[in-house]
DNA sequence: CTGCGCATTGACAACGTTGTCATCTTGGAG
DNA sequence: CTCCAAGATGACAACGTTGTCAATGCGCAG
């Protein structure tokens, strides 16, 4: 019942093939300097015919490493910005030779659910995806642990753990002025959930790019959302039942860019003749909305896999890394935006 | 620079404290009967008081076995599927106490890729994801190793292997029934990615759905895909070009359904007053279209964590399990369905 | 020729559990 | 009261690695 058929080689088989002790096969599998370079071959060419693989659960047992990290993250609504952060971090653990184990977790975990989760799997360090990266309570409990962490999100740039920070407020800035110098006068915004950086990010990048347009900003403007495709399209209906109506809506991200989209369509407005829509992330929605959203990239992929392999690095010893890092966005133009009353999609 | 702060407690540390030996914590902790009740509590309590949480690589290690299962599955195009089985892989793991692993593989992913996987990680067994279920060489790669396996997917029912199955053709033949009485006579089909079972079995149900109101199939109807938005919009495509149009599609999937809207639309065509579309799966992007996507409903969190149960439950020397079990689909009804040329949404 | 330092290697314990087997208790039948 | 089976418990080895420290071999200065 046991996993690997024939029993499977150990450091001792391959040792004794090799006719050295067991510690010279360790050194030369661990890379270590001391040993001469016929014996590593010799210990090479032993361990490749036996298809020795080491033991993963007695390498961390006696070296006090469990050679994995965690990727702690809230459970999505939608899942688009978790699985680019997933992909990143796996890649960068598989170049790393370190396992992953997933926390995902409901929205306000207790933070004792996540101390549990340490204490268990004993993994080495910890990533946190956003809004897991906001939640002080958890960066404390994981600082107490002398858990290294790394966080993915725009907010804290606490000293001593790693983090790695979309310019989020910029990218909104840019957006908002992109959209501006189209010629939109009442531009509406659909904020994030607040529990996330970004949302606040975004909405001061937003105000900023009024600001320097020099516009005033419109309270009455500004609509609350959670980040959900229903909450932008909530958002949207009343933006859209203003008088006169906004002739652009940015959206706090992509979900909610596409359920104002509906929404409009509801209310019978055509996109982006009547109303421009954009949004944030360029998740795949984006390019299955009709007409496409034009939106804001994040490299989320990128970002999580340089926060993982901070992480890993620094677990491994290295020092020479910066503690902290800004990754930019990039505009992604479709048809969803438009000038006001432009007259083809 | 290491995980836990303090020391942590070990077993010694809670036999000292019970005044009993370390085998009797281990008695305790993993629920063997012959304890005596007033030394389960002495024990209970001291591995509370100390906090204590048995260290898994020490565990695995004497116990041969890593408490760990593998989840494998293909990198999905659209995250859907493969969030919800992972949604569901996950509780179940949690539920037992096991951790799980992912491997994330690329389309026709080397079986050697998948073995080393499993040598490298020690894995007790392995949830393999559609299509990965379907690929005969690593299936046949895990027999070998004597990994036990639990499948996903339509398709094989081997002796001896875990499978969950969803009624892929029942829910496709009732699904094309219910197209058929609402009087549509012209019902193109969009295939999904050939290398999933599922594809095969939805198109089999389509035609069993025909052949059931007398009608006879017509290949020109059938359009290939591959799950994915774009293919799914490319088909519709070539599919609405025909005279007389079809004045129905049925999409192997959600994804390639809101392809078609989406194509029909381009096409200035109304959905669905002049085009009626539906999918399968019920995944978030089935709500998000406009108009909101009629669909089958499979549940796939609640199969692949029943999958995942049946593993672990067989690994722990559960017998008496079935070894297949076949799920039903649910037909959820929206507004991308509708009576041909119907007046109203 | 001797000795010293460095490069290379090995013996052995240790990591924190579980498996094996022996020992000690306990309760009831004879 | 004795004996035995079943119930509880413990001592110790073992799992497969890495860390510690000692031992060996080798080249070269004195």
């Amino acid at each position: 019942m046991a996993t690997g058929g024939v029993a499977r080689a150990t450091i001792h088989d391959v040792a004794a093939r090799a006719e050295v002790s067991i510690k010279t096969v360790s050194r030369v599998l661990n890379k270590e300097p001391t040993v001469r370079n016929s014996t590593r071959e010799r210990v090479l060419e032993a361990a490749r015919a036996l298809n020795y693989e080491p033991h993963p659960l007695a390498r961390g047992l006696k070296g006090r490493r469990t050679h994995s990290i965690g990727l702690v993250y809230e459970n999505p609504r939608e899942f688009s910005y978790v699985q680019k952060a997933l992909e990143g971090v796996f890649d960068a653990c598989r170049s790393r030779s370190l396992s992953l184990l997933l926390r995902p977790c409901p929205e306000q975990v207790p933070v004792d659910d996540v101390r549990q989760f340490i204490r268990q799997t004993r993994v080495d360090g910890a990533v946190l995806l956003a809004p897991l990266g906001d939640r002080a309570d958890i960066v404390e409990m994981l600082v107490e642990m002398e858990t290294p962490m790394a966080q993915v999100s725009p907010g804290s740039k606490a000293a001593g753990t790693i983090s790695v920070n979309p310019r989020d407020r910029r990218a909104s800035e840019q957006l908002t002025e992109h959209v501006l110098s189209l010629g939109h006068r009442r531009v509406g915004f659909i904020e994030g959930d607040p529990r996330h950086g970004s949302s606040h990010e975004r909405l001061r990048g937003f105000l900023a790019g009024l600001r320097k347009a020099g516009r005033l900003p419109d309270k009455r403007l500004i609509a609350p959302g959670r980040f959900t495709f229903d909450s932008g399209k909530e958002a949207a209906r009343k933006l859209l039942g203003m008088k006169p109506r906004p002739t652009a809506v940015i959206a706090g991200n992509d979900d909610m860019a596409a359920g104002a989209i509906v929404a409009a369509r509801e209310l019978g407005l055509c996109v982006p003749q009547d109303l421009s829509v954009v949004g944030f992330d360029d998740s795949p929605v984006a390019s299955h909305t009709w007409p496409p959203l034009t939106t804001m990239r994040q490299p989320i992929s990128e970002m999580a896999s340089v926060a993982a392999i901070c992480l890993i690095d620094r677990l491994a010893g290295a020092q020479d890394q910066p503690e902290h890092r800004d990754f930019d966005c990039e505009i992604v133009l479709r048809e969803s935006l438009a000038a006001p009353g432009a007259p083809t999609a």
